[in-house]
DNA sequence: TGTCTATTTGGCGTATATACCAAACTGTTC
DNA sequence: GAACAGTTTGGTATATACGCCAAATAGACA
């Protein structure tokens, strides 16, 4: 394994354990029906807001979500609609480990 | 968010964080290739084989990977090939991330 | 049975992640 | 510029993840 191929893996896993985090996936389905502040998305996780503004720096720097100002409010965004692709194949980990039994 | 979706997210979550460390992604990548022993996964990641033993239980518990035994040596299986089209994904996320400034 | 090889598990130290509260910061509005 | 609403950051405590070494385990083979 060389360097440079070890360094991109880095920065693949990086991105991966920015989603690996049950509060950020219940994030990024909110987003996904469209665009929310930091407020609204906290009523959606259910843990104090400065909790929710630190799980949404994570999918920030991975650059996952987005951010704009609107006045008082942030508004965040989801950068990349292909995460829900992305999830398909989660699910199919899930549900092929589920139907056989050899874990 | 209702109590079924969150546990839903949870499961998935774990499969996420399952992938979410280089070391595991090379594992996956050498899978990828064909079925590998732990000695020869161990190569690939260039850590003591006992804490790549302890990835390949995390990968085994997500349900990524299945093994099976030959002989003396044990032998690791890549259980869903859809993951690669699951980086396929990931990538984008860091394309558009490194295409763009405003992280 | 005893030994050898391959792999997993126990023990332990260190680093990173997560959560909350309180305080600081930013733009809005009067 | 003072008060307000929304958001982020500092501080701190706790939990989880990771790595290595050493010891235990499991099957192969004489």
């Amino acid at each position: 394994m060389d360097d440079g191929r070890r360094m991109e893996l880095d920065r693949r896993a990086e991105v991966i354990s920015a989603l690996a985090h049950t509060s950020r996936l219940i994030i990024v389905e909110e987003l996904e029906a469209g665009d929310r502040s930091v407020g609204e998305l906290t009523e959606a996780v259910g843990s104090d807001m400065s909790t929710v503004s630190r799980h949404l720096s994570v999918l920030r720097s991975a650059g996952i979500v987005s951010s704009n100002r609107d006045g008082n409010r942030i508004i965040y965004h989801l950068q990349t609609p292909c995460i829900t692709s992305f999830f398909g194949c989660v699910q199919r980990v899930i549900d092929e480990s589920e139907s056989c039994s050899c874990v």
